[in-house]
RNA sequence: GGGCCUAUAGCUCAGUCGGUUAGAGCGCACGCCUGAUAAGCGUGAGGCCGGUGGUUCAAGUCCACCUAGGCCCA
């Protein structure tokens, strides 16, 4: 007789090196460096060699501060695209890319090292501070287990690169969709520049406050009443300097106006306002006529001290928080009032030079400043009897981040892209109905900002760039508009990067002969502004005719939802200016990364996670499985109570794999394999379940609706195999005879479902399933990474239409069975299951199918006995007859019998016999 | 202020054309097992479907408004 010890012996446990204990922080590094010195990526893309492509093109981030969270789950989204396409057969290559130019990396340097004025020095400045932050990027990217050619990026300071964005800037000149035309813009008067919305600080700031009388022309036409009498427009402004460049006056269509009777004056405004002018003035009004804004549209009225008309205009923007209800319109001098002075054909007048001073065109202030010309204005407003109430206001004002000082708003000329000359936007309207927008509702995000957007303003007053490629007479500062020039311009910066602007005379760049079309001169001066960014990294579509390996247009574009404004639109107007059509055909976008309580992630706030904690105190795969299971079209939430939860459903499917693996430690596929008609019930139900399952999970893949996959696989893990499959074929793979038939039915099957949930899962969990597949018996054709196979082939179901019924009768008797066990155990009747014995009531047709599968009961309930009887449905618990055997703990009437043998069942005691 | 989007259990998600008592997994509680063991199994309790109105015989689902939140503009 054998003792226990002998017999534990003889069962064949589960053993494996795969550990159950993850320790991803320490064990991610190490499969980082296999994939590294096994030079993955290439070899995937040359076993790829010859395959359909499937391009996704990266949108390049900004190469600037350390990576958050919302970039790994951008970068990992792309990762699950392009690994699955190419394991469903693609040859899908990763290109990486960069966006380098541009203010936020000046201002960083500035910080740094102060404002130079060696503009090449300053670049050199900007540039090296980019590069760092490529390589910082690329290195965290890589840590997420993001595959691709990161050796290789494209960067928008390559000089390749620049001078592909010289070319398109050239085909936009060459279709005339280039005009320059004037712009207001923040303007520092003290450095003599222009500022952008971030060099901008707000502080408090006294300003003159007053209320200016503007002459209504032709008052008759709002009321006959008041034909003849004095009617005024009453305006309130803070900048008095800015009446000369006054071309306009603003009411709000929809609100209550009023004409007040004051003595012999009458005074349009707001009716609500109306009691602080009374206030201000010490008066009391008369209302005597009452109109809504939108009636007074088109009236003139003569500027209260040049010879000029002021037109009233309606605008949207004018409230009632202040002032009058009638807003002071200079389209020079402000954002909103140049808005409106576009739509309603205004000159954008801006009299004023760089150092703040008045130019010619306002003879009584030329020279001045424009705080020295505020007291001059009042002044002849006073002498003109305009000026109907004055004094001062402590207001937030913007200021100057360098100097501190006070900054204006400037108008100066800028290059604009035209949306409607050449038929841009309705080309661009006509092709978002061709691109898949998934979600499908941006495209009408995208459809209703490219339909109402103005015209691209695409230069910028800055160092840290790609210049805008005319050049002006000397003479008579005519712009140098030519496609042999800008030519020449690419040709250079290909060879020498952008940096050459500043370093070479105009004559390098301009080819002899070429003289000014207005004067005749042909001395020249280069253009200083550089080129809008989003302008450059619209232009990155180019690169996937360059690379050699890729294909223009891209399938997929893949980014947040910013940038329906940004990438995505900057992307289709370059490119499909250029090309003729979109550089996409699927749009997709995720949302936005949010902490739990479903708010914005700020510093301000406190409630930021930085990735590299996650990947510090988690690993990279608990970051890709939370990706996996997020609906990600919508905004996402990460917090600590998620990545608990996400770590146990990480443990658990980490101990599927396991469990599998120690189960297969003798299984050799190529010879042990069972043939598909010898597979037990049990082993032909959960292999059609789990193909059914595959063939679903590439059709998502395809679809790229990764948190249905990661649902459904996390579900198969948990319901189908953990607590029914692999619960119930135990007792066949331990006790079994290791040869035996049944235990090799059982080794089948989960060989199948092991390897291929690692191929299926490999573009999710990218580390756990290459650690599990090093640990899954070697067989024929056997990749040495999971990355390299492709999904599996579709296999078909094993179960008929009638065996798929009989077993959902099986499995709601195994729900009323586990019931009535429970019950027994509460009892306290039994405790383990083996202890029982089942009796079955079923009605007939029922009765038949329990019958049917009643050889295997013993595995499917995990009892030693049972009976089936005809009646309505219920389960019975008994005791099991017999005495326990000792090696299977089945509880069998024959145990006890054999002499040889007495502490085991016949089973037992035949594969004991068979190895001993 | 405008464009677009979101709201179902503590968490992540289902919920068809409007149609019985709104589902799953996890977590939680209780129990079992000790041959997946820092594991495994079973049972159970959790829901004003963001709110208010409306359409309808019938609303988580359709409509309007509101609240809270998100992105992009102004």
């Amino acid at each position: 007789m054998l003792d226990p010890k002998e017999l534990k012996r003889t069962l064949n446990l589960p053993r494996t090196d795969f550990p159950m204990k993850a320790s991803l922080p320490q064990r991610e590094p190490q499969i980082l460096k296999k994939w590294k010195e096994m030079n993955l990526y290439k070899r995937i893309r040359e076993q790829r060699k010859g395959r359909p492509r499937f391009i996704l093109h990266d949108g390049p981030p900004y190469a600037n501060g350390r990576i958050h969270l919302g970039h790994a789950l951008n970068k990992i989204l792309k990762d699950f695209v392009v690994k699955s396409y190419s394991m469903m057969g693609y040859d899908a290559p990763y290109l990486p890319g960069w966006d380098c130019h541009g203010l936020p990396i000046e201002i960083k340097v500035e910080n740094q090292i102060g404002r130079l004025e060696d503009k090449i020095k300053f670049r050199r400045e900007c540039k090296k501070y980019a590069e760092r932050f490529v390589k910082l990027q690329r290195d965290e990217f890589i840590r997420l287990g993001v595959f691709g050619e990161w050796e290789n990026p494209y960067l928008t300071m390559d000089p390749g690169y620049e001078a592909e964005i010289i070319r398109h800037i050239k085909g936009f000149f060459q279709r005339g969709e280039v005009y320059r035309a004037k712009k207001p813009v923040y303007w520092c008067p003290h450095c003599k520049t222009a500022l952008a919305e971030a060099e901008i600080e707000y502080h408090e700031h006294k300003s003159p406050s007053v209320y200016v009388k503007f002459p209504l022309l032709e008052p008759e036409k709002l009321s006959p009443s008041l034909r003849d009498k004095k009617v005024f427009v009453v305006i309130w402004t803070t900048t008095p300097w800015t009446l000369p460049a006054n071309l306009a006056i603003a009411l709000h269509p929809d609100y209550d106006y009023g004409v007040f009777r004051n003595g012999e004056e009458y005074y349009i405004l707001a009716r609500l306002l109306a009691p602080m002018l009374e206030e201000e003035l010490g008066a009391s009004f008369e209302l005597v006529h009452k109109f809504e804004g939108r009636e007074l549209e088109g009236f003139k009225a003569k500027h209260p001290f040049l010879n000029r008309e002021s037109l009233v205009v309606l605008a949207d923007y004018v409230t009632l928080e202040q002032g009058t209800g009638c807003v002071h319109t200079a389209p020079g001098h402000g954002e909103e009032d140049y808005q409106t002075g576009l739509k309603y054909g205004l000159e954008i007048l801006s009299p004023v030079d760089d150092e703040g001073r008045f130019t010619g065109e306002v003879e009584f202030l030329q020279g001045k400043t424009v705080w020295e010309a505020n007291p001059l204005v009042l002044e002849v407003l006073r002498e003109k009897g305009m000026l109907l109430a004055q004094g001062e206001i402590t207001h937030s004002y913007p200021h100057c981040w360098r100097c501190k000082g006070p900054v204006i708003f400037r108008a100066t000329p800028q290059w604009f892209i035209s949306m409607d000359k050449a038929g841009l936007r309705d080309k661009a309207l006509r092709e978002i109905k061709k691109v898949r927008w998934i979600p499908s509702w941006g495209e009408e995000r995208i459809y209703n900002m490219i339909e109402n957007r103005p015209d691209w303003c695409i230069s910028r007053q800055r160092s840290w760039g790609v210049p805008i490629p005319v050049f002006y007479c000397k003479n008579c500062g005519e712009p140098l508009v030519k496609p042999e020039v800008m030519d020449r311009v690419a040709e250079v910066f290909e060879r020498e990067g952008s940096d050459s602007w500043f370093l070479h005379p105009p004559e390098y760049f301009i080819p002899e002969g070429i003289k000014c079309e207005k004067c005749g001169s042909s001395q020249f001066v280069k253009e200083n502004d550089i080129v809008d960014v989003w302008f450059e990294s619209g232009t990155s579509h180019a690169v996937l005719k360059h690379r050699e390996d890729h294909r223009w247009p891209a399938d997929v574009y893949l980014e947040g939802n910013d940038q329906y404004r940004g990438w995505f639109h900057s992307s289709l107007l370059v490119g499909l200016a250029n090309e003729g059509e979109s550089p996409y055909r699927v749009v997709i976008t995720h949302g936005w990364v949010l902490d739990e309580q479903g708010r914005a992630m700020s510093k301000s706030m406190g409630n930021v996670i930085e990735p590299g904690e996650i990947i510090k105190d988690y690993g990279a795969e608990i970051l890709r499985l939370w990706v996996a299971f997020l609906d990600y079209t919508e905004d996402v939430k990460l917090g600590q109570n998620i990545l608990q939860r996400l770590t146990e459903a990480y443990r658990k499917m980490r101990n599927t794999w396991r469990f599998m693996l120690g189960n297969l430690r003798d299984f050799i596929p190529q010879e042990h394999t069972v043939k598909e008609e010898e597979l037990l019930p049990s082993d032909r139900f959960i292999l059609t379940r789990f193909r059914t399952l595959a063939g679903r999970v590439k059709e998502l893949y395809r679809n790229y609706q990764y948190y249905k996959i990661a649902h459904l696989f996390y579900d198969f893990f948990t319901v189908d195999l953990s607590s029914f499959y692999l619960d119930i074929v135990k007792d066949r793979l331990y006790c079994s005879a290791p040869g035996a038939l049944e235990r090799r039915a059982a080794q089948t099957a989960i060989f199948e479902m092991a390897r291929d949930s690692m191929r299926l899962l490999a573009p999710i969990l990218s580390f756990t399933a290459e650690e599990a597949w090093e640990h899954l018996p070697e067989f024929p054709g056997k990749s040495p990474s999971v990355h390299l196979e492709v999904f599996p082939p579709q296999l078909p179901s094993l179960l008929t239409e009638e065996e798929e019924k009989e077993w959902d009768v099986l499995m709601k008797y195994r729900d009323l069975a586990n019931k009535a066990l429970d019950q027994a155990r509460k009892e306290g009747f039994i405790g383990n299951s083996l202890e029982a014995s089942l009796l079955f009531y079923a009605p007939a047709e029922e009765k038949r199918v329990l019958e049917k599968y009643s050889p295997y009961f013993l595995e499917l309930f995990i009892v030693s006995a049972w009976r089936i009887e005809e009646g309505e449905e219920r389960v019975e618990v008994e005791r099991a007859p017999g005495k326990k055997c000792e090696r299977c703990w089945v509880y069998h009437p024959e145990v006890g019998k054999d002499p040889q043998h007495p502490n085991l069942c016949p089973r037992c005691i035949a594969v004991v016999k068979e190895l001993i």
